[in-house]
DNA sequence: GTTCTGACTATGT
DNA sequence: CACATAGCCAGAA
């Protein structure tokens, strides 16, 4: 559990905001941060992710959040270790294994870095300033739930 | 108590 | 294009 209140709030507003992408679509640790209203903590999206817990008596775990469609700004899976997170493997290979699972196409790189083509499959709900230099248009919105 | 690390990102060279 | 740096802050050491 977060040390804080004020942590604990936070971790339940990423896990919350992160059970709005859609079945099937990607989305990056900026975004979310974003959406909650913190654009400066994408680093503690991530530490969010890390402490997913297995156990389904808990209000958010591996389970019911859905960690796998999680992925940073430059449409890639981020690298980590492949260790036991709470019970299940979290690697980077198993989340693109869950990714395809779902539907969504898992490019391998020519230095293994595991892409997710963010035109396809990218699900931003807000216009975000990084998004308009990118190039894209609020039109990919999509509104699918699970 | 302090220091280091990292499932990140925007910005500057 | 690529690399470096500065913010960020919860956890782990």
């Amino acid at each position: 559990m977060p040390r804080t209140d004020e942590a604990e709030s936070f971790f339940y507003a990423v896990y919350s905001a992160i059970q709005e992408i859609p079945h099937g679509k990607v989305t990056s640790y900026g975004h979310i941060a974003a959406l909650i209203g913190t654009p400066q903590r994408p680093r503690q999206v991530g530490v969010c992710l890390k402490h997913l817990s297995a156990d389904p008596s808990l209000p958010h775990h591996n389970g019911n959040v859905p960690w796998q469609r999680v992925i940073n700004s430059k449409g890639i899976i981020s690298p980590r270790a492949e260790p036991m997170t709470r019970g299940h493997p979290s690697g980077a290979a198993n989340q693109a294994q869950v990714l395809r699972g779902e539907g969504v196409t898992v490019r391998t790189g020519n230095l293994g870095e595991l892409m997710v083509d963010f035109a396809e499959y990218g699900w931003f709900p807000r216009q975000l300033p990084s998004d308009e230099a990118a190039g894209l248009d609020p039109h990919i919105m999509s509104d699918d739930e699970d």
